[in-house]
DNA sequence: TAAATTCTTTAGGTAAATCTAATTTAGGTG
DNA sequence: CACCTAAATTAGATTTACCTAAAGAATTTA
């Protein structure tokens, strides 16, 4: 059975919701993937079909144990795709977030593993050539946002 | 003007074609992108509009300067990450070929700049590490590779 | 150069994912 | 407990990206 990424990314949404809430709502779901309360409601039902989602209209959302078991893969992968473009890379934290929300679809287990794998091997190895690394290019971030700070300031003066 | 995954990909394999044979047929396009020629035309018309490619029924197809630019950005971004997963992580070209296929079209210039950096920095300063890890790993892949084949025995054997 | 083959294109249709507008249901409150 | 509001659902339409079958153009070859 085929799973699309867009039916994945539902599947997280809802296992994430079921996480902080306790309870799965239509309204949440659409809030969270930027689209509208029917197209939750079609997405519902398919999902329902394929047996990963428990749904009956009006009645509470569950995940099945089959759409949790996708859905929390899904969300290790992007755990760890956002904490190796943070920690390891030096990426600023939102973009490290979108990134990984897309990626996460894709990556296979092999590379996903061995990203794992890498990030713990690299930080004994050479812990300290990973700071200096960081250090580096936060500095440069820093600068850029004081730079975007004063663009915006000069936005406002000339608008 | 919003430029699509999918027309990225089109755009992609215009670029290799072109850059490989000189010319870009449309038999080509849809056999790299694994559709059938009618979906290729409908591409080329969409794309020609939006100023990405020069196209006429039955005349040569040419990326136009911007469309151009825009395959070259993806492409650029594509042997970035297939050097990174191949050579930094020790993935298997043809997985790692697949993984920066969809990443491509998705990481931010930000995180291919940095992926670029850090592959650049830690081969300087640690590369005993690096090909250590490289080791450990291949090592893993060449037992597992022995493994599939006795599978693959073994199926021939029970089939 | 005419015929055969291959390539490209059109016509018409499908599936996934979305939307708006209107309707139905559920839950909270006077 | 009836009403009101907020949430969920249905109906119907749109867009993107694909497909098959059939027709038309170009190229190769006998």
């Amino acid at each position: 059975m085929e799973i699309s990424k867009r039916e994945e990314e539902y599947l997280e949404a809802m296992y994430l919701l079921y996480k902080k809430k306790g309870v799965i709502r239509v309204k949440d779901i659409a809030k969270k993937l930027r689209v509208r309360p029917p197209s939750v409601v079609d997405a519902l039902k398919k999902l329902s079909e394929k047996g990963l989602v428990e749904y009956e209209k009006y009645d509470r959302i569950l995940l099945t144990e089959k759409g949790r078991e996708i859905a929390e893969k899904t969300y290790s992968k992007h755990l760890l795709l956002t904490e190796f473009f943070i920690n390891i890379l030096g990426i600023p934290p939102e973009i490290a977030e979108e990134d990984a929300c897309q990626f996460e679809h894709y990556v296979h287990e092999i590379t996903a593993e061995r990203i794992r794998e890498f990030a713990k091997y690299i930080q004994e190895q050479c812990p300290y050539v990973i700071k200096q690394f960081i250090k580096e290019h936060i500095e440069k971030e820093e600068k850029s946002k004081d730079t975007s700070k004063i663009e915006e300031v000069k936005d406002k003066h000339t608008s």
